[in-house]
DNA sequence: TAACACTATGTAATAATATAACATTTATAA
DNA sequence: TTATAAATGTTATATTATTACATAGTGTTA
């Protein structure tokens, strides 16, 4: 597990201590006191981010949280919860779901590479 | 199960012959001849087909695909599979596989409404 | 019919999200 | 060291989506 360079690290601190998602230009907003001062430096740290499973994108959202299960080395079998009234995203963390859609052949007996899964419904607090 | 309007009627006739899922720009561009001029008036029409259920939406794409199920009134459980080389985008229709994401409970017992699953790897043809 | 509610449309402007292109620097390793 | 890959910096631009406001059609019912 290698180490982050200077902009990854900046912003994997910034997503991993905030309680919601965040989208790439709250990033930038809140990384340009740090020196970041382009999209596209958010958007390459993002890229790599997501690309050694430190963070997900939820694709619904166009917002990135971190990884939440300390497991994902890479970003290919992911899911989450999603409230649609206070938009509070959970990664599921489910051995038997993982499990079935990780060995889930389609009608063609096609096994896949890579999954994201979003659930969507109502938290314990909104309902 | 109500018509369409005549906005929606254009859209869905071109997604629908569509071989490919279709980005909200290429549809405004292919149907300035008809008259639809403006963006929201695309977006507006994709929202309601979506609602309906006779469109989805590939949120790791940005696009727009009819439903190949005829069978989907509304878009609350969804699964496509998503070639990475070609694109090619399939919408899965499996019987266990939607029983299994409909009762699927999380580990406070929290059931959720609705959800969407997108399944990656190469098609047959890129194989 | 008239009044109402509801859905859909038209239009302009702008916001939000993401990438292209190019130059430079830093880290890693043969 | 020399080469290679990874990361950074910067400007400009492309792509995706919504706000705001005005108007028109559709169906219901008083
Ligand atoms: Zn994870
Ligand atoms: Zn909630
Ligand atoms: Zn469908
Ligand atoms: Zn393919």
């Amino acid at each position: 597990m290698q180490n982050l360079s200077k902009n990854q690290q900046i912003i994997f601190d910034l997503i991993d201590k905030s309680a919601e998602p965040l989208k790439a230009y709250a990033i930038l907003f809140n990384v340009q006191k740090k020196g970041i001062k382009a999209p596209l430096q958010v958007y390459r740290a993002l890229d790599k981010l997501v690309e050694i499973g430190k963070i997900h994108k939820i694709e619904s959202r166009n917002a990135f949280i971190a990884c939440q299960n300390s497991s994902c080395q890479v970003s290919k079998a992911t899911a989450f919860s999603i409230c649609e009234i206070c938009e509070k995203v959970t990664e599921i963390s489910s051995a038997s779901l993982s499990k079935y859609l990780t060995n889930f052949k389609d009608k063609d007996g096609m096994k896949y590479s890579k999954y994201n899964l979003e659930f969507f419904g109502l938290c314990k607090k909104c309902r």
